[in-house]
DNA sequence: GTCTATAGCAGGATAGAC
DNA sequence: GTCTATCCTGCTATAGAC
């Protein structure tokens, strides 16, 4: 792949990513993708074969490697509490630093796509993992909840919605750091899971 | 309006509603709508003038009173603990008995849709009405948190967050009773907010 | 590799018959 | 009120020149 050929697949990638965020995927035409990123529509076809696996290709290029699979995370996976930490650690760590990413797959997830099927290797182990934690947690009497359904959705809507900008009028846009926001979404989510002292 | 006009919309309005829950706004087409519904293409101009009109036609017909509005709950906001247990029942009644609508609204939230500004004034008195007793609370020294706008997060993510069909692996698809679900919810949020006997 | 031009299709909306 | 037929637009994808 020569390095011309690079940038423009590149361009059409990073111009791709910004407007599913933004648009979504079926409101964003290929069109608009190539206007964006300088390049002839035709490329499309060319480079990726189609819009959808345009897609696909943002996942292979920016998803980022399943840290929790990790072996020198085996451990630490073996003890709920540090286990949902580094576990919303990991998720909230790509949310905020590639928010365009994570606000594309939130929307995939929210629409039900078809692409959906696709995403799902990608996903669902770290939803496997954090479902392993909270059986173990709720064993282990660290975790107090009923129905593990219910512990799940909480979690997950706890760590993957994003800032809505809808309700932009209601916040207050207080500026907190990546750190800041880490501590104090896991402070909510093991209070929330009935751990005592966070 | 004759009874059989009333049918008929009334059946367009509900086929509606399913699809866009289940597809998308932008991905229903109004030639299946209409189909779905046993009705004429045209009859969407003829009775909303129009594909978007469907949409906020179906805000009109099925998005609840905001109870939180009423006279006689007046009382029950001055109590932050209270007031938040009165807004997650009422969000999840909604959720819970009429999911389609739900969802339908959630999507557009994620989506970003340009239908957004549209939805405001159904949501924002929810939102502003729970970051009232949010600031109350904090003021109290009920709830403990640093940043309004990742509690706002973590109260919203918490409750509007819908069981997401592509992690039917993962869950375990346990039964529970919609006071069930309203119960453990609001534990989760209280405890996630501070309060020490929930 | 990158362009132009266009095929081929599906969408929303509407005119006009009944 | 409800139908058929059709218009127009915008989409993705591709053929073929350069």
């Amino acid at each position: 792949m020569s390095q011309s050929e690079m940038d423009a697949k590149m361009r059409i990638l990073l111009a791709a990513k910004q407007l599913f965020a933004e648009q979504g995927f079926d409101g964003t035409s290929v069109r608009q993708i190539c206007e964006k990123a300088g390049a002839n529509s035709s490329l499309i076809s060319y480079y990726f074969g189609g819009k959808e696996n345009v897609f696909f290709a943002l996942l292979d290029q920016f998803y980022p490697t399943n840290k929790l699979g990790d072996p020198e995370n085996i451990e630490i996976l073996k003890h709920p509490v540090e286990g949902v930490k580094l576990f919303i650690r990991e998720v909230l760590r790509f949310k905020l630093t590639d928010p365009e990413m994570h606000i594309m797959i939130h929307q995939e997830i929210a629409i039900r796509s078809p692409r959906i099927e696709g995403l799902k290797p990608y996903l669902i182990p770290y939803w496997e993992a954090l479902k392993g934690l909270l059986e173990r947690g709720k064993k282990e009497g660290i975790f107090q909840f009923d129905s593990m359904d219910t512990a799940l959705s909480f979690v997950m809507g706890t760590v993957i919605f994003p800032k809505s900008n809808f309700l932009e009028t209601v916040y207050e846009h207080d500026q907190t750091s990546m750190e800041g926001i880490i501590e104090e979404t896991t402070r909510f989510v093991l209070r929330g899971l009935g751990v005592k002292e966070v």
